[in-house]
DNA sequence: GTCTATATCAAGATAGAC
DNA sequence: GTCTATCTTGATATAGAC
């Protein structure tokens, strides 16, 4: 009973984090401390600065988890995604944009990370943008005429801003509606080659 | 001469709102203190405060005359449209997406208002919400397809994401190509009609 | 590895002179 | 209306006990 259940140290890293996102969701960036987060998690501000010795480390820590998560997000849309032209942002549209499982509150939770890293030192955002950069490299092999599957990936993001900062109802009427409109467009943009193709094959 | 040039209280206002735009675009939003406005203002922290009794009111101005840049953007977008269905939809492609017109660091500062709202009082973004409610009815009732404003509306602001937190390289032959795609798929949504229409005119 | 106690410092805000 | 000086608080980070 000396060590109680805590064993992995990797695991407390996880809970900490946890615990920097419930208090973003719940009190907002501003109440972002390290008393905060220590509280959150049932440990002292001591205990914290073990696992992450500054705040810096403790964002960067945030931003690397949010874009892998990220990345296995669209990385899994990708997979189970039919093969053929648009497979990337098929696979983007169904697993990011499908009804109700997703854009709940998980989601505004991994907003937390890119916008702490804002507020605290804007670098600590680097792997984010590494992520993005993998995901906007796939959009492009994708098959599809130019700008078409960035513009949906766009959309997709603007949906994302729009629910984080509430600028937009982004309720499931809505989210069902924009991508029937964006399924609308990348089926278009198959059929009707008045547009060049990109690269990849398009006849299959 | 002792009064000075300073005349105008709302002249000063504007004034120490652009140094707080350009504190933030220069050296992050962390670092956007009463301090540091006022020296990039060069007046004192007293006199800062005079004209902004807190930070709170110092940030709410910023988001006032962002979301009011914000509303004379678009409405002007719209009033330089030819009429018909989609009218606000192309002012806002015109107008946010032109070459190199925009997306600019003028753009980068517009975004300062929304985050340093974030960072120290969400309820602050409200403006902006309103702002953005004005222009999303706008959109919903430009005569087009459900969603399709909707999404051309969230790609615009996708890219907008993109570029303020560096999340692609959002240089003007990517614009270009996200435009195209977009007024494409605006074309197609009106010429082809096999989706149920919205609302208003658009046998015009 | 986790705790308490504390040092250090910066930032928001006030008071009052000019 | 603008300044200087000061108060107060709260946040990061350190030191060292357990």
């Amino acid at each position: 009973m000396k060590t109680m259940v805590r064993a992995d140290p990797e695991e407390q890293r996880n809970v900490l984090l946890d615990a920097a996102e419930t208090v973003v969701v719940r009190q907002g960036l501003g109440c972002l401390t390290l008393d905060a987060v220590a509280a959150e998690a049932g440990m002292s501000k001591g205990g914290l600065l073990h696992h992450f010795p500054s705040k810096d480390k403790l964002i960067e820590g945030l931003v690397r988890r949010s874009a892998a998560d990220w990345r296995g997000c669209y990385t899994e849309g990708f997979s189970q995604a039919e093969e053929g032209p648009g497979r990337m942002v098929r696979g983007l549209l169904n697993h990011c944009l499908s009804d109700a499982k997703s854009w709940t509150h998980e989601l505004q939770r991994s907003s937390s990370a890119c916008f702490a890293a804002l507020a605290q030192n804007p670098e600590l955002i680097a792997p984010m943008r590494e992520a993005y950069k993998e995901l906007h490299d796939k959009v492009e092999d994708d098959g599809l005429p130019p700008g078409v599957g960035a513009a949906i990936a766009a959309a997709i993001d603007g949906l994302w801003l729009y629910w984080v900062l509430g600028l937009a109802d982004v309720n499931q009427d809505f989210v069902v509606r924009v991508r029937a409109a964006l399924e609308d467009m990348l089926e278009k943009s198959l059929s009707s080659p008045n547009r060049k193709e990109a690269s990849g094959d398009t006849s299959s």
